[in-house]
DNA sequence: ACCGTCTTATAAATCGATTTACGTAAAACG
DNA sequence: CGTTTTACGTAAATCGATTTATAAGACGGT
């Protein structure tokens, strides 16, 4: 209610009896102050409670303690888990995050990412909504330091985490292999996203090393409705139907089990089914579905590090990390007689 | 890469034969404008990909064009689906939103809010992670307008946004009452909070009206692990075993599936459950989970139209706006009897 | 006592957009 | 035709923190 004007610098200046610069490099630790000097300066502005205005700060400094974050939504758990470990990673370095979603839309998410730029950030994390990420052509125009995460095609001067997908689906394929599945079906909401592409090509990758069949790769989409109809000709055909199911999305998860529920049919003593990340639902399910996890803590934490890397010297090259999921085997999975032996069938 | 300093308000003056004022005008819709001065002017901006400096906007406007958000977590859907509806709001206002957690704690809860402030934010929404919220007087000594959200307690001089949780939980309590269940049990993470509290209000006004015995209320913390062996003795004794139970939060929703599923109970042929929060897994899950859902949507929509009113007037009264929630009847509650009359009983 | 060296504080310039105060030209009016 | 109003531009002041250039002391060495 106190609508007075917020104390400045300068307030603190003329209580403590120096002049405005002293307080700043008392403030920022920038210069050397007397000791005494600086005490005074620091209990005065603790008196009034003064609190810096960023904006002046960030309007001299051109500098703007502040990482901008765009992702496609902020209504999946993958995201907003990312843009959680994220703010842990820059809390405590003094910098503040800004969020806002494309919506998947590539329009939405040029304009969204030129009105973060307005911002004049430290750095801008993004996880693209298209492999392609048109709108690089605003970062690299803004000279803000960028970090893609999640999705990029080709090989780029631009810094980039993910996960390594091929391998994290080869480890869910081996593992339906070990128990004894020899015809497995993929499930993606869409094909669209070159991480998921690759994680298709891990399954088909372990299926091909086994001597095994090619798995059937159906795309699913994201209203879970329409999913029964879309996976009953694959798991119907009694002969040669699919006993395992692996599904690249957590949606596509959800998408998987409620057609198996819908059709009948058990998880997993009818289909054996492994998820993609890993949320807290998967273990209170019945079965608790055995799913790859997505180390996001570390991905957040990467994608803060090879930013501030970037800050540092903006003219260095562009690094890309890859990390390794994890294949968390819980009920939904189930033996069906003894893993295959590539030389004997080969 | 092109480190070259963005283009400035002054360049576009320049470029178009006018000063800077002008060019303020123009592309702040402020004053009148010759209109072909106007779309020259427009046209130099996008030419030169112009882009205002918010920072310098700021600091001679006083206030910024951001909202500022803190909630107690990034990884709860339930507060991120809140963000997200906020967004969607400010969306298209020109607003932008910055983001913030307190991790429940409310010593983080006030640093990030005092640094959030120091943004000069249009305003602040804030979920408090307790219902003191006692990180409130920073709000009204800065002078920025506040929205608190789900948590508070008293009625107080601050806007606020709910949800009606005792007639929410009187809801789930009168749907088992009329599938004959006599015997209820409610679940919540933690009672500290006092919207848990009005639920299990609710839940006890439903079955003292309908003439039956007060529900048993049992905390459940937050990891799914001990939930079994607390509700064990619940679930268990044969004779007067509750039939029915409400948990009050998604974990707590959470806790119960895995609990039943750990005492080889059933849902709903052993236990009825009504969980809190709607998600996707709830309808994917089998069976899927009744459910008590929030508006989301509409619970930010209205946070962000109490803030702009408080915007507008900062000296207007404290408004509150309370919703409703939805009861979705799925499969995991289920008819044990005709229901209990109560002037039968009575 | 004098000069250089070093430390520490200050006044003033600066960042870029907005806004005030004022000027000029065209239009409206009597 | 002279005067007043209106419409539209501009120069300059301003917001608050940072930083540069400079001054003022303190100290040691000769």
């Amino acid at each position: 209610m106190v609508s007075r004007r917020a104390t400045t610098m300068r307030d603190v200046a003329i209580r403590a009896g120096v002049s405005t610069a002293t307080v700043s490099n008392v403030l920022g630790n920038r210069k050397a102050v007397d000791p005494e000097l600086a005490r005074r300066v620091r209990q005065v502005a603790a008196e009034l409670d003064y609190q810096i205005d960023r904006a002046a700060s960030q309007l001299r400094t051109g500098r703007a303690a502040v990482v901008a974050i765009v992702v496609p939504s902020l209504d999946n758990p993958f995201f907003t888990g990312f843009i959680a470990a994220v703010e842990r990673a820059v809390q405590g370095e003094g910098y503040d995050i800004i969020v806002s979603s494309s919506n998947g839309d590539e329009a939405q998410e040029r304009a969204r990412i030129a009105a973060m730029l307005s911002w004049r950030p430290s750095g801008l994390i993004v996880v693209p909504c298209t492999d392609a990420f048109p709108a690089r052509d605003l970062t690299d125009f803004s000279g803000a330091p960028v970090v893609a995460v999640d999705r990029i095609a080709g090989a780029d001067a631009i810094s980039h985490v993910s996960v390594n997908n091929r391998a994290a689906a080869r480890m869910a394929a081996d593992h339906l292999i070990g128990f004894g599945h020899r015809h497995l079906l993929v499930c993606a909401s869409s094909l669209q996203l070159a991480n998921i592409r690759e994680r298709c090509e891990g399954v088909q990758q372990a299926l091909a090393e086994a001597g095994l069949p090619a798995p059937s790769i159906v795309e699913v989409g994201q209203t879970l409705e329409v999913v029964p109809t879309i996976l009953a000709p694959h798991l119907s055909s009694a002969e040669d139907r699919a006993t395992g199911i692996i599904a690249l999305t957590s949606t596509a998860t959800l998408g998987v089990l409620s057609a198996a529920r819908d059709l009948g049919l058990a998880v997993p003593d009818d289909v054996s089914l492994v998820g993609f990340d890993d949320y807290a639902w998967m273990t209170a399910s019945t079965p608790p579905i055995t799913a790859v996890r997505q180390p996001l803590d570390m991905l957040g934490r990467a994608a803060w590090d090879l930013l501030k890397r970037r800050m540092a010297s903006p003219g260095g090259a562009a690094e890309r990390l890859v990390f390794s999921c994890r294949l968390e085997v819980r009920r939904s999975t189930r033996s069906i007689g003894p893993p295959l032996v590539k030389c004997i069938i080969g």
